[in-house]
DNA sequence: ATCCCGAGGG
DNA sequence: CCCTCTGGAT
């Protein structure tokens, strides 16, 4: 686990992020809070690419909770047998959308107790859903999250708590909504689990990692 | 700590 | 083959 890096190095690592993207988006495909909400579930432990894939379909027929129920976890499972997990996701998204639509009015809630209260929606879910949806600059720390914030000093910490800790008490103020998207996207593209491609890195110069694997 | 669990990459 | 992918519930 890297040192948590200075103040002014991680001031100088997002104004980069910054100025390379200002507004970065997520890669989740939805049309409403409610398909973000079924996407960001299906999404654990699965690509974004792979969920995309699934979805496509499958939001065309269900993107509302009402459709969602009236289509059944069997018809949900056809859509999403593609994706790791699909029997418990499957379970979730028929659990919640029964809550949306008994307890919610058929929408989605917008404080993180009743969005984690919702069966396959935790912490994480719950922090992408308040920063995408809300606008509220939560943190949802991700395994690129957690693998990049200890491999470079960002966001260090030994569990995922941790990490958001050290993101939200040492990230400039300015750029906490959209640390979560920068970390993110640095970690699928760049800052990668397997093969770090540390000549392509916007940050080599200021991370402590790529000087001992060269 | 363990289970869930398919697709894609190396 | 093995590892990884925007985790959550028990």
């Amino acid at each position: 686990m890297a040192a948590q890096l200075d103040y002014l190095t991680l001031k100088e690592i997002f104004r980069r992020f910054h100025e390379v993207e200002p507004e970065p988006k997520g890669e989740l495909d939805h049309t409403n809070a409610y398909t973000l909400v079924v996407a960001v579930a299906l999404s654990a432990q699965a690509t974004d690419v792979g969920v995309n894939k699934a979805t496509k379909a499958l939001f065309k027929i269900a993107d509302t909770p009402e459709k969602m129920l009236a289509l059944g976890e069997e018809g949900l499972i056809e859509h999403i047998k593609t994706i790791g997990l699909y029997r418990n996701k499957a379970k979730n998204v028929i659990k919640l959308s029964r809550i949306l639509v008994e307890q919610y009015g058929g929408e989605v809630p917008s404080s993180r107790a009743a969005l984690q209260s919702l069966p396959g929606v935790g912490r994480k879910t719950a922090n992408v859903v308040l920063n995408m949806w809300w606008g509220v600059p939560a943190q949802a720390v991700d395994t690129h999250i957690f693998r990049i914030g200890n491999r470079t000093g960002i966001c260090p910490g030994k569990d995922v708590d941790a990490v958001e800790r050290a993101i939200e008490d040492n990230i400039p103020a300015e750029y906490q909504h959209h640390a979560h998207h920068w970390l993110i996207l640095h970690g699928r593209y760049v800052c990668k689990a397997r093969k770090p491609n540390c000549p392509a890195c916007l940050i080599r110069d200021l991370c402590p990692f790529d000087e001992k694997t060269l």
